[in-house]
DNA sequence: CGGTGTATGTGCGCTAGCGCACGGAAGTTC
DNA sequence: GAACTTCCGTGCGCTAGCGCACATACACCG
C-alpha cells in the first residue's frame, strides 16, 4: 500500500470506466508534491491538472493586507485545476500543498480534450466541481457563524478523511493560516480538544483519537460537505471495488450530531 | 413599470449567437419574481433555470441554528440553477429573490439538452459558473477578514451593478440577513456611509450617490469579483443590441400566469 | 388625518478573537 | 551534548460585533 501510489487512489480516476481510464492513463504522470509547493498563483496560466492520491492541496485566497483563508481543500476525492475545463484557465486564488504526498498530473490540453469529448469524465468533473462549490459556500457560512473550535474540528475531519493515517503532519501555525485565524486561537482550541481526549498532538503532529467526538464538536458544515460529496459522486460506478467508497461511507454518520452542537453553554453567534 | 423586459437584458442570453439563441428563445418563459420568493430550497429538485433580467436572486445558506449568510448573488449577469447542468440537480443552499423583477425561465430538460450539445451555451454557462465560484470563495475570505462596513460597500456595489436604477429597494434588515450580521450593525455602517455622502437612504430605499467613494471604502473583494466576471465573459461576442428584434419578443409572449405569481408580498415598482 | 405596523436609531453589557510579547520545550545541526 | 531553530503555551489589554431592550420616526391605510 505505501509503496508507489496507484492512480486508483484518486477517487475520480478510480470512477472512470476501464476504457476511458486507459485512454487517460497513458498521459498521467506521477509527481511528488512537497509541503508548501504552490501549484498555481492568482493569474498564472495553469499547465496541469493534479489528481492527488496522498497529497492534500489547499485552495486559498490571500487578501491585500496579507491575511489568508482557505476556501476549499482538495485531496484524493478530487482534482486541482478546475479552471482548466471550466474555461477560465486561471483563478484569483492560489493552490498550495498542505500535506506532502503524491498526485497524478495531466497536461492541460489533454484534459480539455477529454473533457470536451463529453463522456463520463466530463460528468464526473462537473459533479465534483459542484461538490467543491458546496465546500466553498459552506466555508463562507462557517467563517461567519461558527467558532474557531468548531472550525478546527471541521478542518481536522475533512483532512482526516483524505489521509490513510490516523496522524496528520501539520503545525498549528499552518492550520491557523488555513482557517484564517491566529495561531494562538488554534493552540487554545486544540488544547481543549486534547483535554477532552479527542485528539493528541506533539510538535507538528496531530493524532485523531475520537472521530465521533470530533463530529459532535464540529459544526454542521463538515456533515453538509461530506454528504454532498457522497451524493454527487456516489452513483458513479467504480472500476475497482473497495477502493473509494469505503473512505466515503465508513466515517460519517448521517444525523446524530444535531443537539450536541447546541451545547457549549453560551449562546453561540446565531440568529 | 416600463415595457416588457427582453431576454437580451440577461447577459448570458445576450451573448449567444443568433442561431443558438433562437433555438432557446422558443422555450424561454418570462416570469415575475416577487420579493422573497424562494426559487429553490436545499434538497428540492429544481424544475427550471432562471435567467434574471431585472430581478436579483440571493444564494444563501441557513445554519442549523437559523443564522443565514449569502454566498453569492445572481442578477442579469448570470443564471440561477447551476446544479441542473452540473449534474447535481439540487444544492444544499437556497435561492431567494432579493430584488423583485423579472426573469426568463427555462425548463430543466431543455437546459440539459442544450448544454449537452456542447455549443457556446455550454461554454458560457461553465465560465459563468467559474465566476460564481470566485464570488463564493471571495465571500468566504471576506467574511473572515473584512469589517461590516467594507462588506456593506461591496454588497451595495455588486447589487448596484445589477440594477438600472440608482436606487435600491431593500431594508437594512434584509441586507443584514444577506451579510449574516446584525441589523444594528448595518444601521451603523449605513449611517457612516450616509454621513460621508456616499449613499442616502430612507425606509427601505438606498440611493447610491458616490460610486467611486463606495469603491474606495469597499474591500478589494468587489474589484476581484468584478474583474473575474469581466475576464471570464468578456471575450464572448455579444449580439448587437438591434439584432434581438421585436420579433423575438413577440414569440416570447407566453407570460401567461405571471400576474398570479407577481402578487404575494410587496411587488413594488422601482424607479 | 390619526392609528398602526414596520424600519431605523441608540445605548449597554458582554465575549470571541485579535495583536503583542515573552517563556519554555521539542527537535535539529554540528 | 551545546547551540539554534521552530513550535507551542500563556497572559494582557483591546476592539468589533453580538444580544437585548427600547425609543423614535416614517409610510401607508383606512
Amino acid at each position: 500500500m505505501s509503496s508507489l501510489p496507484s492512480p486508483s487512489q484518486n477517487h475520480l480516476l478510480a470512477a472512470l470506466p476501464t476504457a476511458e481510464f486507459e485512454t487517460l492513463a497513458a498521459h498521467l504522470e506521477l509527481v511528488a508534491l512537497p509541503l508548501g509547493k504552490m501549484l498555481y498563483e492568482p493569474g498564472t496560466q495553469l499547465q496541469h491538472a493534479y489528481f492527488p492520491t496522498t497529497a492534500i492541496v489547499s485552495l486559498h485566497y490571500v487578501t491585500e493586507s496579507g491575511a489568508s483563508a482557505e476556501t476549499a481543500g482538495v485531496g484524493n476525492e478530487g482534482v486541482v485545476g478546475i479552471s482548466l475545463f471550466m474555461g477560465g484557465d486561471t483563478t484569483s486564488s492560489s493552490a498550495v500543498v498542505q500535506t506532502a504526498g503524491h498526485a497524478y498530473r495531466l497536461e492541460r490540453r489533454r484534459l480539455k480534450q477529454e473533457f470536451d469529448r463529453g463522456g463520463l469524465l466530463q460528468r464526473l468533473l462537473l459533479r465534483y466541481t459542484q461538490a467543491l462549490m458546496t465546500q466553498m459556500s459552506q466555508t463562507a457560512a462557517c467563517n461567519r457563524h461558527h467558532s474557531v473550535e468548531q472550525q478546527l474540528c471541521r478542518w481536522l475531519l475533512l483532512t482526516h478523511d483524505r489521509v490513510s493515517s490516523r496522524e496528520l503532519v501539520i503545525t498549528q501555525e499552518l492550520i491557523a493560516g488555513m482557517l484564517g485565524v491566529r495561531r494562538e486561537g488554534v493552540t487554545e482550541a486544540a488544547g481543549n480538544l486534547q483535554r477532552e481526549g479527542l485528539i493528541s498532538y506533539r510538535r507538528g503532529h496531530i493524532s485523531v483519537l475520537d472521530r465521533r467526538g470530533l463530529e459532535t464538536h464540529a459544526c454542521e458544515c463538515y456533515a453538509v460537505v461530506k454528504k454532498e460529496l457522497n451524493r454527487l459522486l456516489s452513483d458513479v460506478k467504480y472500476r475497482q471495488e473497495g477502493v473509494a467508497p469505503a473512505a466515503f461511507d465508513n466515517r460519517l454518520r448521517p444525523a446524530a450530531q444535531s443537539d450536541a452542537n447546541a451545547r457549549q453553554g453560551s449562546a453561540r453567534r446565531s440568529g
